[in-house]
DNA sequence: CTTCGTGCAAAACCTTTGCATTAAA
DNA sequence: TTTAATGCAAAGGTTTTGCACGAAG
């Protein structure tokens, strides 16, 4: 892998991982790779539970359990192929962290919905300001606390969005 | 100085969580008058477990009991005293959110130092993301990922900080 | 009085782990 | 075969909650 990987995506999330984890001794099981590809087949947020309640309660060769579930994911995430962008109603938020792009996000308090903005002015600001500290960015997590436009105008209860199973 | 002063801080923490309490017809009760004694007798991060460790364990009357001390800190968050700013150790982490500017951190991930810096610029491409969008925005969160200017030149070994608290 | 708050213990959650069994490489 | 991974259930840790009692307005 000394090819440049920073320019666009040549390379699978399959194939990342795989790479991942040969470097550590691992291997690509039936179990990790039903999960990568669960993962990846679409690009919405999902926490551990979404993920669990689903791959626990597939049907024969597809099922896996709740503590693979929840050891790949750790994989997925040291591969960098996920990273954490949040937190909501007690539980970690879950994102693609390859061949997409940068992007910031808004964090509803009350439903706890996840709004994507482009981090292309947060990133210029961020790069100024590391300079000036001669510090060596890498990445950020840029997370905007409040009330959606939706909560904002709906009635003053709660609704959160708890599970949608 | 006059008390018409609204501008800068005139009004003591206390005062102001009076003030929240007032609005949602709460109490100011001895319990919650010695959880903000304690969390804002100094400026130190902190997260629940210390808090309660030091005041389950107070002597007679200055006791407080960890359902309690729970219970408070949710209305000081929602008072705009206190903020979560992380997540260490699977706890959160909370700091004050008044009477102090606003700013960020620069983390890096050998030393594991944390430099603040002024949230200004941040806040206002923040403020302008929120307009666009509708959502009301509260506050936010801004880690910024990196090595440090000191690990950057230094040796090249490693010198992880030692696990504070 | 009436309403709100506290403390306790239990419950509810989320995440990790020990261990025997299975399965990659 | 050798070593890593899985599944299950139990354990760990954090946060919330039901309830009876006590305190504040």
């Amino acid at each position: 892998m000394s090819d440049l990987e920073s320019v666009s995506v040549a390379v699978s999330p399959r194939d990342k991982f795989r790479e991942y984890l040969s470097t550590q001794n691992k291997r690509l099981t039936r179990e990790r790779d039903i999960v990568l590809e669960q993962v990846f087949s679409s690009h919405e947020h999902f926490d551990r539970e979404e993920l669990v309640s689903t791959l626990t309660t597939s049907s024969g060769d597809r099922r896996v359990s709740r503590a693979t579930v929840y050891r790949t994911l750790q994989e997925l995430e040291r591969s960098g192929l996920l990273r954490k962008v949040a937190r909501a109603n007690g539980r970690d938020v879950f994102e693609h962290d390859y061949g997409y792009p940068q992007h910031d996000h808004l964090i509803c308090g009350e439903c706890g919905s996840l709004t994507e903005f482009p981090a292309t002015e947060i990133s210029k600001v961020v790069s100024a300001v590391s300079a000036t500290h001669g510090f060596r960015q890498s990445g950020h997590r840029l997370e905007v606390y409040g009330t959606c436009d939706e909560c904002c105008r709906g009635s003053r209860g709660r609704h959160p969005k708890l599970d949608m199973l």
